[in-house]
DNA sequence: CCAATTTGACCGCG
DNA sequence: CGCGGTCAAATTGG
């Protein structure tokens, strides 16, 4: 499997766990229609970034195949496809592993990954204030997923947020995974999945719990809360090969082997 | 009381 | 030296 068809990998996995998170919502809950909000357009972005970079891939692949001079053998994904900021001028992030950016009306809180905020900064330019977040997991888990979120304009609305590098964590995945091999209708029926439980791993100490809603100012933070999902069955969405796939895809991804 | 956020200090880089 | 990014002590709030 190669590098590219992984991050499509990647990118469907985390939209399904998305939609997923989406499904079990408690949907009685009144201030959780912004979090499905963000979640619906989570998975719309997982969606189409996996189709660009299977795109790209392809046009690689013909162009290749028509033309032997590979102009570019660097990775064609995300900055190939948003022309976001020039090339050949990378800042040090921007080279560094996976970068990001996307841009929205609403500020994206809710993209399916848990984040604590370590910072926030006045930058020169920008009138608001950017925000720096990493991922929930970077303690426990040595994830260096970070992320970036900044107002770039009032009216109308604009935010930014920029992705940097990629979560290494299995527990962010957690609610989306499910019991494999286990095909025990009565396993599941009456039983409770919380999200961020996950059946291979238990849970240490410093486990990050769940935040609490703060407003300021402009950048309003919302975190997810646990949620209990009830009568939810993972095979009616999922058949059982490809859950052992994504299974052995999330422990070990590059020893996946689809064709 | 505990954990997450806030916010000013600090630090490395250009 | 200024800027953007990060740290960590203080603060906040459930």
């Amino acid at each position: 499997m190669n590098s590219c068809q992984q991050k499509a990998m990647e990118k469907l996995l985390h939209g399904y766990r998305c939609a997923n998170q989406l499904l079990i919502m408690d949907h009685t809950e009144s201030d959780s229609s912004m979090e499905r909000e963000d979640l619906a357009k989570s998975v719309l972005h997982c969606l189409s970034d996996s189709l660009s970079i299977l795109i790209d891939t392809n046009d690689h692949q013909d162009d290749q195949s028509n033309n032997s001079s590979p102009q570019d053998s660097s990775p064609v994904l995300e900055s190939a496809r948003k022309p976001l900021h020039k090339r050949g001028r990378k800042t040090s992030m921007a080279e560094s592993s996976d970068y990001h950016r996307h841009e929205s009306s609403t500020p994206i809180y809710h993209d399916g990954f848990l984040w604590r905020k370590y910072g926030q900064k006045q930058i020169k330019e920008s009138e608001y204030q950017r925000s720096y977040y990493k991922c929930a997991y970077t303690k426990d888990q040595n994830c260096e997923a970070k992320k970036q979120v900044q107002k770039i304009q009032h009216n109308p609305p604009l935010y930014s947020t920029t992705y940097f590098g990629h979560h290494t964590c299995q527990l962010h995945q957690a609610y989306a995974t499910f019991p494999i091999g286990t095909s025990d209708p009565e396993e599941h029926e009456g039983s409770h999945m919380i999200r961020f439980g996950h059946p291979n791993t238990s849970f240490s100490s410093s486990t990050p719990s769940l935040c609490r809603h703060q407003n300021q100012d402009h950048i309003r933070d919302e975190y997810m809360k646990p949620v209990i999902a009830e009568e939810w069955s993972p095979s009616e969405w999922m058949s059982s090969e490809v859950a052992h796939a994504v299974e052995a895809f999330e422990f070990n991804p590059l020893y996946m082997d689809i064709s």
